[in-house]
DNA sequence: TTCATTATTGAACCATGATTCATAACGGAC
DNA sequence: GTCCGTTATGAATCATGGTTCAATAATGAA
């Protein structure tokens, strides 16, 4: 009995040094392919077999490393993103900030990477394939919220900011720089200069949404001095 | 020659009058399908077969009016899409406003029909299906964020809101909302109680984050006063 | 009522792409 | 160096579901 299984799970084989070496590095090169390809050509583009022929192996030999193809992307993606939540949690534990500050740079980073494409790009954040790995994506966007989230309260204790419903703006925060990030990424010409000027501008109005509404502008119109959304 | 086409495109034939209006009647019961099958199921559950089953047409009869199954969810996304746009259109130009007023109305009659389900849901917003139907949710998008945009500009002009990005801020305004929707969605719980509660503080966030930082608030903490983001 | 024409049907056809598996290459023990 | 169990290969197989089309029913004119 073989059990055709994902390579380790073997009733007794024991992979042997060289040999583990060996799939260990295939596992590794499968894996970054698939970052790759998705990356440059999304995801509808990653088939099976050209990730195989980007990492240099045989369609078949994926499956000895993946149970399927969901998996694989799954996993990929769960790496790629835990990554970026420790960029953005490291920024959001900064000690000595205050909560308006940490949450300005965590959004700033993450929207930067993004921009930058260190990360991945609008396939990630955006473009689904497949409901397993819709599944990755969502708790990832819960994590980043949470993140926010606690940064709220943090400052609704310490009176930074007026009372608020932190786990709905958590998820606001969430949606506006990553929507503000997809835009400019949907549109045609993606004006390199901008990067820098678009992860500020986010940054601010993340900022701006938790402070508070400031009091009546400089100029004339009637406009209502505090909390109080109208109707 | 029969002009294999969607019906209508025929080089001569007269449609007839009561022909064409069972055609008529097919189209729309064919669209009213797809929604209904979107709207319960998601895109994924989203068959030909099925959709033509739930329209009580043949699963053929579908291609006499739509030429391919992504034409007939673009479609369905556009009328969609189209009515909320004007909903909050309709909103954004109410007379007699102040800009603040009108964005915060506009987000919050936004999240509320799509809290009620009113619209579609989660799948209309979020779950892709094909590169052609995500176009129109995307351009969707865009024009939901050119509305902001505008509404900001205007508040920007009469003094009303500081100097900032109006088009990055439509569309991180667009992304919290949507966002904002989605997530208590994808939640297994969606409370009921909660939908207003939740638009109208999604609502508050968004005007918050354009009228600008307000000042430091009453408690202790260090920090800084106006628009300035740290870093 | 009959007939030619057009609309409708839904089962068969196809394309795509994930998954499998018989076969070849390899690794290491004797 | 040979042999046996393991791993890698990639062409063949399968599944899914969109699309087609020959057959059937409906329509309206004569």
């Amino acid at each position: 009995m073989p059990e055709r299984v994902t390579l380790g799970a073997a009733s007794d084989a024991r992979p042997s040094p060289r040999v583990a070496a060996r799939q260990a590095d295939a596992r590794r090169r499968i894996l970054e392919a698939a970052r790759v390809v998705v990356a440059e050509q999304g995801f509808a583009a990653a088939q099976v077999a050209v990730v195989a022929s980007v990492a240099d192996v045989a369609t078949g030999s994926i499956y000895r490393h993946f149970p399927s193809k969901a998996s694989l992307f799954s996993e990929m993606l769960r790496v790629v993103c835990a990554r970026e939540l420790e960029v953005v949690r490291a920024v959001a534990s900064e000690p000595g900030q205050t909560a308006l500050d940490r949450i300005g740079d965590a959004v700033a980073i993450f929207t930067d990477r993004a921009l930058r494409g260190e990360g991945l790009a609008y396939a990630v954040i955006a473009e689904p394939m497949d409901p397993d790995v819709d599944q990755v994506r969502l708790e990832a966007r819960a994590e980043l919220a949470a993140v926010f989230a606690s940064l709220i309260e943090e400052g609704i204790e310490s009176g930074e900011f007026v009372g608020q419903a932190a786990r709905v703006r958590g998820a606001a925060i969430v949606g506006a720089f990553l929507e503000g990030v997809v835009a400019p990424l949907a549109e045609r010409a993606v004006r390199p200069p901008d990067r820098e000027a678009i992860s500020a501008e986010i940054a601010r109005f993340c900022q701006a949404a938790v402070a508070g509404l400031a009091p009546a502008a400089p100029a004339d119109a009637p406009t209502q001095t505090q909390a109080g959304p109208q109707h």
